[in-house]
DNA sequence: ATTATCTTGTTTATCGTTAAACTAATTTGG
DNA sequence: CCAAATTAGTTTAACGATAAACAAGATAAT
């Protein structure tokens, strides 16, 4: 068994010799590779990100320029698919950077209104910039075609992983 | 603009009336949705994970179980793309829970080797156990096919990503 | 040989996340 | 109309991860 072979000959000596290794099943492998991607992908953007800029903080007000402000933290929650404990958290760092404005809902007095402030408009404006070049060169490594073809996939999945909570 | 309709009203009027919501690039859309799926995914199988595993300690178990134990911690840091501590954090846990054995490595001063126990091998059947209705419910849902298919460009994005570290 | 460099593993601080417990406000049903 | 149930947001504890600084052993170079 590999486990005996002493540790200087297993450098000549490949880890499963005579037969292939062992692979887990696909479904396996899928996720696996996703959690990783997950992780890389994070860890490099937020790498160049201006402001500090965290994604999590990034995409609320990537959805907040797009999709217009004056949302709820528990309607952010929801469309991020993130705990409202979090979206607490995020939406205060955002505050406290200048980026967004908070404001008690008039029609609710449970609720909050989440504003963007200019800043915050300039500041995505500058994170897009940054994210530039990361993502044209994995556009070029990858092709943009395979990201097309991969979303529905990714969508589907995402999809059915919620409606099974 | 939307943002001014009052807030009894938007339960009737869509968000975005006249024109199309403005969608996000390909590349945003795709690295959004891995995020929220490695999520979703993480808390469904931790939630029917056995002996209070973690994806990150039963990656490891099936790793030693699937290529073979007397593995250096580097080693498994490497294989699953995270940094040393994160790996002495999972390793120890796994030791505290009997799940592995740790001794120091007789060829090298500085390293360690970890080992399965048979209390280990059996979490680890336990877990894939555990997880096989969450897995094959996934399976009926989406088709294997599209997971085999979804896979080569996952794994390509993977090590792009990696390669540009 | 000795020094400089690299490598292994740990520790500390920080972060985002979940889960659960909690407060306060709104909505629903008798 | 009032009690019960739901909803919005916060807080706390626990966890896994990164990054950076560190100690100690191994390797390489001169």
């Amino acid at each position: 068994m590999a486990s005996s072979i002493p540790r200087h000959i297993r450098l000549i000596v490949p880890d499963t010799p005579a037969s292939d290794p062992p692979e887990d099943p696909i479904l396996f492998r899928v996720f696996n590779e996703i959690g990783i991607i997950e992780q890389l992908a994070r860890t490099a953007f937020e790498r160049v990100m201006p402001h500090g800029l965290r994604i999590s903080q990034f995409a609320v007000l990537n959805h907040l320029v797009r999709l217009g402000d004056r949302r709820r933290p528990a309607d952010l929650a929801e469309a991020f698919q993130v705990t409202r404990g979090a979206m607490t958290n995020t939406v205060g760092r955002l505050e406290r950077l200048g980026f967004v404005d908070v404001q008690p809902d008039p029609d609710d007095g449970r609720a909050k209104v989440v504003y963007l402030t200019q800043a915050g408009r300039a500041a995505r404006e500058d994170a897009i910039r940054a994210l530039g070049p990361e993502l044209q060169s994995l556009d070029r490594m990858i092709g943009t075609e395979r990201f097309d073809a991969a979303l529905p996939f990714l969508t589907d999945l995402r999809r059915v992983l919620d409606g099974a909570r």
